[in-house]
DNA sequence: AAATGTAATCTTGCATACAAGAACGTCGTT
DNA sequence: AACGACGTTCTTGTATGCAAGATTACATTT
């Protein structure tokens, strides 16, 4: 989206890249970031690479804990839920207000992203849905018209990616997400909004008891 | 609340302070921080001072632009709407879950900061009203048991802190306000869950109309 | 052999030094 | 007198140095 904008401090290139590595699972929960090594690996000093630190604790990403250093946040199951939770709401606020607000513009932004789900869909390839998916319901964040809004669901959105993309991997759920995004493309469409919420309130909270589910069993 | 936490972090304390300031309008908005100045008063190096400031850009209360040093963030009229819609649907989300998940003591702590806020009513006292009214709103936060919202809320909250403290000085919306949490009350306790949402999004929802008029009207 | 206390080492947190970009004022030119 | 270019100064961004807390390993004792 923003992917153009200049970075002039380093700090903020550095967190994009752990960030990264985080979402991407190079860097798993609870393994420790050493700031002298991150400086070496990166060729900078320690300073930039602390700020970077600092701004993905308040992002949620890792934990610093006074003195001894930071780890990648380990978020339990019970805690994924409840983030999940808040998710669902979120994502049934942006679905509410699109189907108010909703113009032909947005109107062909979502059925183009939901169009491009389709043919991952068909193809099977979870990584390729999973980012189409992404553009998805950005689309529909981006429909509610309120910036604000659409900035904390997209925060919200990337630090559960990890999850998410774990989760359509393993418990091969495209095929009911899927057919999940069309009810909620025609909900939003046809203008009603407490269908719309409700539609994606379920969509969201599904998956966070099925990965429930799923780390329970895998008793990580 | 949880002033009794040990801070081993420097920027954490400064943090604090300066949120604090920003809260209370020491800090204006568009007003410029320079780090030196900040860093001699607290009679620390700039690097503290830096890490609190950066802190601070993450919760929304400053701007920094880069090279140009940081800012105390200027909310427009209409980025206040938005924020405050928002505020409105998690503040709903905790009254929809707390009306489910109500347990005896948090019934207890609901009802006892409501009478608080009623004492502060009838002497019509704004600041202590302000005060009150808070811990009547975190009590509900509380009540819906979902950790992770309890914080969100939180922190947007806090966030608006100083439009509503504004607000309710100016608009003398004390005897609204206190109708509205009545009736608030009694929908949790009653189980409702979609009743206390819809009250309380509403009871959010005003202030930020309110506020947008009195912005306007005063042409900020 | 296990456990506890102590010392060495490592890492973080803060201070300071240095470099680079931005704001400001001055001087010169038209 | 007004506008523009240049240089100074100020502030931020980054690097490095130093001190204090935390971890670890070892030695001593039971």
């Amino acid at each position: 989206m923003e992917s153009g904008s200049l970075h002039t401090r380093r700090s903020e290139q550095l967190r994009e890249i752990i960030e990264e590595r985080i979402a991407t699972g190079r860097y798993l929960p609870g393994m420790r970031l050493d700031e002298t090594e991150l400086a070496t690996e990166f060729e900078v000093s320690r300073t930039p690479i602390r700020e970077a630190l600092m701004q993905l604790t308040f992002t949620g990403l890792i934990d610093i804990r006074p003195r001894r250093g930071a780890i990648v946040a380990k978020i339990s199951p019970h805690r994924l839920c409840e983030m999940f939770e808040v998710m669902a709401e979120l994502e049934a606020m942006c679905g509410r207000l699109a189907a108010r607000r909703l113009t032909e513009m947005d109107q062909r932004n979502l059925r183009e992203a939901h169009k491009a789900c389709e043919a991952a869909h068909d193809e099977g390839d979870p990584d390729e849905y999973y980012r189409r998916n992404e553009k998805f319901h950005m689309a529909i964040y981006a429909a509610s018209h309120n910036g604000f809004l659409i900035e904390e669901a997209t925060a919200l959105h990337r630090r559960l990616g990890a999850y998410r993309r774990l989760q359509l991997r393993v418990l091969n759920r495209l095929r009911t997400s899927y057919s999940e995004h069309s009810a909620i493309v025609e909900a939003i469409s046809a203008g009603d909004g407490e269908l719309a919420a409700e539609l994606l309130r379920k969509h969201i909270i599904v998956q966070g008891e099925r990965f429930a589910d799923l780390i329970a069993s895998l008793s990580i």
